[in-house]
DNA sequence: TATCTAATTAGTTATATATCTAATTAGATA
DNA sequence: TATCTAATTAGATATATAACTAATTAGATA
């Protein structure tokens, strides 16, 4: 996550108007006039909070018929709350070291994988890692949950290790996991390589 | 965590110039001209910044001769940070639901520890739990770390699923784990029962 | 005590922003 | 099309704050 993008994000969140709506989101959608209700504040107002926190991601909202609701993205908030906690180490995806071609990918794909698919070994590289990561976790469907099994027996098919792999998923935000279950988390939140 | 905290927490993060510093102080102290020499900053600018973020506790200092180390703490910060995503969670913890006396709390102790010092049974009400928690949790030394081995079986000197007093210490923020090693966390990270 | 170094405080300026009222827009429905 | 509702935009005001220079303070040491 890029200095800015962070500078916005804790700016959206560092008001006390903006967290009581936050607060409110988490329980369920509601619509601006109910969230001016609530808070006593005209919606004029709250239009304004809610631009800042929309242009953050961590908010989108649907329409229905004349009302708009407004969502509460709470994986994306988690995950920009918690990159805080990692500055600095994203340092290394802006150096030329991070940038990959197409036929480089290609090439690390080959060198690491069979012909018939299966992992040769994990590459100790990051960056190579991180590749290699991102090929195998494209299998998973957006949105969907699966069980922890699920996960191990689909990553047996193509290594043995299946926590190493599991693990690497989770620690490089390619997938998260919520009450046991896991599930891909959105592209964004991927390194920044492919 | 309460509102004006988690308000001045991410006010003091949403800066450009304030996250540098903690990306730099993630690498270790630094002192105030070393700060201003790296961010190519004005001394009086960096005392401006460093105060607001000592503010928040994240950050404190040591003398040497005359100089003064800056440090961050970063158990503070990964708990301010992740704060957010349990918005109003906490609100319970305000209602005069919340409030203990020494009396109900001795009582509270009475009812689930045997004379023997054993827990019957891990209390179904957040509450008592919390009590429980707080009062088996102290046998841990501030400061020191310690192998999960050693954490499981001193649980189990008094309660058998050592697994769900692990994780609920985990969950309630009494402790953290870090390389697989367990620590105290600070009281101010307790739930406020206690 | 005099002097040195690093940090802080005071005061200034330019910019950003939280909130309001009044006016306007976007869609739905009679 | 006329009208209704919810949301947004425009414009005003008051407050907050990031950066600077100049002056001061806090501790160390000759």
């Amino acid at each position: 996550m890029q200095l800015d993008k962070m500078v916005a994000f804790h700016k959206a969140v560092g008001d006390p108007t903006r967290l009581r709506i936050i607060a409110l989101l988490r329980q369920g959608p509601l619509h601006g006039q109910a969230i001016a209700g609530k808070l006593g504040l005209r919606p004029p107002t709250i239009t304004h909070h809610l631009k800042k926190l929309k242009d953050t991601g961590m908010i989108y909202s649907r329409r229905d018929k004349n009302t708009i609701y407004f969502y509460l993205d709470e994986k994306k908030l988690t995950f920009m709350a918690e990159a805080v906690t990692r500055i600095g180490d994203e340092k290394v995806k802006t150096d030329k070291e991070w940038q990959v071609t197409e036929k480089e990918e290609r090439q690390i794909l080959q060198n690491f994988i069979t012909v018939d698919g299966k992992l040769k070994q994990m590459p100790s590289q990051l960056k190579k890692r991180v590749i290699i990561l991102a090929y195998y976790v494209k299998a998973f469907q957006p949105g969907k949950t699966y069980e922890e099994k699920e996960v191990n027996e689909y990553i047996q098919t193509f290594f043995e290790d299946y926590a190493t792999v599991r693990r690497e998923w989770i620690m490089h935000h390619f997938m998260y996991r919520e009450n046991n279950r896991y599930e891909l988390n959105p592209q964004e939140m991927w390194p920044v390589v492919v």
